[in-house]
DNA sequence: CCATAAGCGAGACGGTACGTCTGGTCTTTCA
DNA sequence: TGAAAGACCAGACGTACCGTCTCGCTTATGG
């Protein structure tokens, strides 16, 4: 956009330094004093910034906690671990990792909380946190299927409303198992929950939900074949 | 609560009247101001009452919010339509209503923000509002297990787990969904989501997540039962 | 005007200690840091009071300095020196050596500054300076009247505008001596000025403006002995 | 001063537009706003010129509003009426027009409120506006002189002592009346003033300070008849 | 005739005060 | 003696201006 211009636009250009500077003070600031003790001052003088400079690129609190989280969450990865079942256990642990940090937990319920008045707001979440997350779902099923643990899909509209349905799945359990039940969701919750999430209810239920038992356990969807 | 004693303390009593009026008085200002403009003085004005009358019964902006938000929770009621499936989704789309009313979003993103810094919040939220609503999970299952959907359980331990597992799961998509992604809970993503509950991602995938279809579909963990 | 109810206003009344302090911090203020670093919050926390408190009395710096600097004229008074001469070289002396203070200095030009764009603020200053000090102007005729140095008025209208001539030519010599021409108003000054005023351009040049003369030198309007 | 070298420095000179541009800025925005609304980038825009070039001339906005409000000064002309009395009617009218005009009112006290506190200012003051007038009082002195109104000076230093008095009770009058008492200084109080700085207080009073009467009045100094 | 040097417009920078608002507490008077 | 009213201290909010700085560009003189 600002690069379609030959030369760039007159004046002194912005500190690249600052933002980055910003961003780490925020979480810094979040880590110690939560989103509502958090000041926009403080985060400045962290950031060896005056509050100006952070006010001419974020409008306000909000805006900049939003940004801060959603670096938190890029460090995601996929792990390939053979099967459908070790792989969603493993982005899984490593979500609830970075949860179990408080500035993750503190940033994004609140700006979750704030957005349910701001529309933009709203957008600036989706965009940068959930869509950008996404990926992972994506990345996961295509795995899956290469490996023959899940069919193919013929209608993409239905397979990105169910990519979305899986994202909440996952994403709302963690988050609500974290912070709303307030519980921790170590290996074996995670065990439980990937079970639940391949094998459904009844089967789930019948296989024991073989949480404790550490043996290995299930190892994707066809564990469920057990009586084929 | 403080009627209690046989005889009233000394002095004035404290007006009955006025602790209903300021839950209601909090719950109109959520609506219309949301959490963060949301002040104590506007809902004591709201109320008719004091500012420090409201500081006499609850500690805080927080404390005040959760009773005010766990109320609205309280109606929420499993009903009976004949099937685990369609009972889930009878309650799913209740809880979806309630949460896509303001004073519920804004609340109840807002004090768990709040409880990530504050045990006693935490706390609180747990007794206020989670544990006493998973007695729609346990009743549930109780009422499956008498229709012969789901097995019995053996275990008590093992299956008090099962049951925050699934009230993680069920609240936490419906949170994440609405809040989050900030998508509406309609009956068709219920309808998907209790398909993929109750069959696990494999067997969901296959049966093609039918929530556009509306003949009935699945109706619970016999759907599955296709090569029995 | 609020003492015509029988019974008080509800509430916490106003800390009547609160506002001397104030005033008094003010000053301070003024004489350390001079009008324009003097800030609001410097003056409350030397008055030891929130600056919520100084906003509740006063609308501005503006207002609160005109109060802060119009105490300090309270305190001019008109010596009985025997002669009109004399009287008036007391209450200039006087006058000068208020003006030599830095709180006056800065704060009284300051207000008048402002009070060219508002007119609230000079009909303030009127009020709480020029029209309360006039008293001297008035009190120095009728005891020279009674001397006989002056002769009686008739027209009291009249004699209303002479005695703000009489200010405004008392007062402004002395301001602009000391402020604008940044001269000391000391005593060989203040002689020449009170010979001047008595005497007149003529007359006084040809006095020789004696101010340097400390030999008492003239007594009043008898001083010019032009028909002896 | 810096073309007495041959050759100009090296560089871009600067533009001599832009001073006379800034200058009539300023007492258009004086006018506008007032001193204390008045920002050297407001300024700066109006010339149509950058922040940066105006803090290259001046070291603040003292600075440049004393050269700008000293402009005005320089219009004053002693005008010969034929008497002193006459002509110092005529200068003090010409004062007055300008002190209400409200660049002057805001500027003029504005400066010298912050001189009380800044040595430099303070001279800034004196040889811009200060000493650059009292060549009035200097001419109509002469005048006097060679009219044989005023007698001859003998003792050089006397002569610029009176001649500082003199000015300051002229300057100090009108501005105390216009800015502080808040008063117009028109041609009746303007009358009366003169009388007064003529003849002196006891002599005023008994002519009576014929101030309302229009019949030309006292002439000067002969007025007074003194030897009649 | 092009290099050097200063001036120029633009606008970001670190600071700091503004005046407002809210949170909790404390002190009155009224019922 | 509790409740309503409202003043109190404390401190964050978002805005505005200050005076400085860094840009890229322009306009002079001077080698």
């Amino acid at each position: 956009m600002q690069s379609r211009t030959p030369h760039a636009r007159a004046g002194r250009p912005r500190s690249a330094a600052a933002d980055a500077a910003i961003l780490a003070a925020t979480r810094a600031a979040l880590v110690e004093l939560g989103w509502s003790k958090l000041t926009l001052q403080d985060v400045a003088t962290r950031a060896g910034v005056a509050k100006t400079t952070l006010y001419r690129r974020w409008a306000g609190k909000n805006e900049l906690v939003v940004d801060a989280v959603a670096e938190l969450f890029d460090e995601l990865r996929l792990p390939d671990r053979g099967s459908l079942a070790a792989d969603i256990e493993g982005v899984v642990l490593q979500f609830a990792a970075i949860l179990a940090r408080p500035e993750a937990r503190s940033g994004l319920m609140a700006v979750v909380a704030e957005s349910t008045r701001d529309a933009a707001l709203r957008e600036r979440i989706r965009t940068s946190i959930v869509d950008r997350q996404k990926r992972l779902v994506l990345q996961g099923r295509e795995r899956a299927q290469a490996r023959g643990e899940l069919p193919g899909e013929d209608d993409a509209a239905a397979a990105a409303r169910t990519a979305d349905l899986i994202f909440d799945v996952v994403a709302g359990a963690v988050v609500h198992r974290t912070l709303v039940s307030a519980e921790p969701a170590d290996e074996e919750w995670v065990r439980r929950f990937t079970q639940l999430l391949l094998l459904g209810l009844g089967d789930a239920a019948r296989a024991g939900f073989a949480g404790t038992a550490g043996q290995g356990g299930p190892d994707g969807t066809d564990a469920r074949g057990r009586d084929g």
